[in-house]
DNA sequence: ACAAATACTAGAATTATGTTCTAATCGTGT
DNA sequence: ACACGATTAGAACATAATTCTAGTATTTGT
C-alpha cells in the first residue's frame, strides 16, 4: 500500500476514534493512551502527525468545519432567489446537526483553547465562507429585496438563532430536533434580515 | 475571622484567579499550581473545597451563569410593553458582553464538559430563568403582540443572533463590540418574534 | 467553660499520563 | 541498488494532577 494512502487512512482514523472518545468524556478526560489502542497507532506516529493532543482535537475541529463549510454552499449556491437562499442556509444547518449531531456537538461546544496556527487557518476559512455568502447576498440587497446591513451582521442574525437552537437541543435542553423546528427559525431569519416597509 | 468568611473569600480568590488563567492559557493548560500560588491557597484546600481542576471550572461557570442570569432578570421584569422587553433583554445581553468580556468568553467558549451533578444544577437554573422569561411573555402573546411559538424558541430567537455576535466579537472575528451593535440586534430580534400581519 | 466533633489546612509523596527520544523500517526517487 | 526522507515503534522520561496522613482551628452541644 503507498505511503500517502497508509498515513492518510491511519489520520482519518485517529480523528474518528478521537471525536468518539471526546464526545463521550470530553477532551480533558480522555486519554491518549485509548485513541492509541482504539486506531491502532503507535505513540511515535501519533505524536510525529499531530503534535500532542491539542493537535488531535484541532485537527478534527478543523476537518469538521471544512466539511461543514463546504456542504453548506453547496446548499446555497444554487437558490435564486432571497427567500429560498435564507431558508436553505437555515434548513441546511438543522439538518446537519440533526444527521452528524456528534459532531455538531463538538463544534458548537468549542471545547478547547486552538493554538495560534489553528486559528489562523479557520479564520482564513471563515473569511472565504463569509465572503462567498456575501457574494450570494449582494444582489439581494442590490435589488431591495435584502435589508442593508453591516456585513458581519447578517451570519448572526440568519444563523444564530438556529445555532443557539441547536446548542440546546445537543445538551438535552430542548426535546424537538433542529430539523423539526427548522421551519420556524426559517421563518424567524427570514423576517429579520428581509427588507420591510414599516419599522 | 469567622470561619465562613474566610473560606467563601479563599473560594472567591480561587475562582477569580482561575478565570484569569483560564482565560489566558485555556483549562488545559493552566496548571493548578500556578492557582494555589496566585490564590494563597494550599494544595489541600483547594482540593477540599474544589475536588480537582474541573472542580474549579465548573464552580467558576455556575457563579458567571446565576450571576448573569439575575441581573438579566432584573434589566427584564421592570418593562411593561413587548418591544421594549425584547430591546432591554438584547441590549442588556450586549452590554454585560461588552462589559465583562472575560467571563462571557469563559461562558459563551464552554470549554468544558461538565460533569452530571453540574449538569443538573445548570438545567435546573435554566429551567427556572426560562420559567420566570416565559411568564413575562405570555401576557403579549395573550394579548396579540407577541407570535404564540414552542415555548422553547423564544429564547433562541431572541438571543441567539446577539449570543452568536458576541462569539465572533470575542473570538476577534469583528470590530465593533456588541454594545455597537446592540440596536440592530434589538431590531432584529423584534422582528422575528413580533406578531405581523402579512407572511 | 470544656470536650468532642467537624471543617478545614498543609505539604510531602504518589500516580497518572502526556510527551520525548533513539533506533529501526519502509517507500520513493535517482 | 542505493540513499534519503518520511514514518513507525515503544521504552524511558518528566510534568503536573491528585491522594494521603497528619495537624490545626472553629463550631456545637452539654
Amino acid at each position: 500500500m503507498s505511503r500517502q494512502i497508509q498515513t492518510s487512512a491511519l489520520k482519518s482514523r485517529v480523528i474518528e476514534v478521537a471525536l468518539a472518545h471526546f464526545s463521550e468524556v470530553g477532551i480533558a478526560r480522555t486519554n491518549v493512551g485509548d485513541i492509541l489502542k482504539d486506531a491502532n497507532c503507535s505513540v511515535g506516529s501519533l505524536y510525529h502527525h499531530f503534535g500532542n493532543k491539542e493537535g488531535i482535537a484541532e485537527a478534527l475541529f478543523i476537518d469538521g468545519v471544512n466539511q461543514f463549510n463546504a456542504s453548506l454552499l453547496a446548499a446555497l449556491l444554487p437558490r435564486r432567489t432571497a427567500s429560498t437562499g435564507i431558508s436553505s442556509i437555515v434548513t441546511f444547518c438543522c439538518d446537519w446537526v440533526t444527521d452528524q449531531s456528534q459532531l455538531a456537538a463538538y463544534l458548537l461546544s468549542r471545547e478547547i483553547k486552538l493554538s495560534e496556527s489553528a486559528k489562523q487557518e479557520l479564520r482564513e476559512m471563515d473569511r472565504a465562507l463569509s465572503q462567498s455568502l456575501f457574494d450570494w447576498f449582494v444582489p439581494h440587497v442590490e435589488s431591495g429585496t435584502l435589508q442593508q446591513l453591516p456585513t458581519a451582521m447578517y451570519v448572526p442574525l440568519i444563523c444564530g438563532p438556529t445555532l443557539e437552537y441547536s446548542r440546546m437541543w445537543l445538551s438535552g435542553r430542548s426535546r424537538k430536533s433542529p430539523s423539526d423546528v427548522s421551519p420556524i427559525l426559517a421563518q424567524a431569519a427570514w423576517q429579520s434580515v428581509k427588507k420591510s416597509n414599516n419599522s
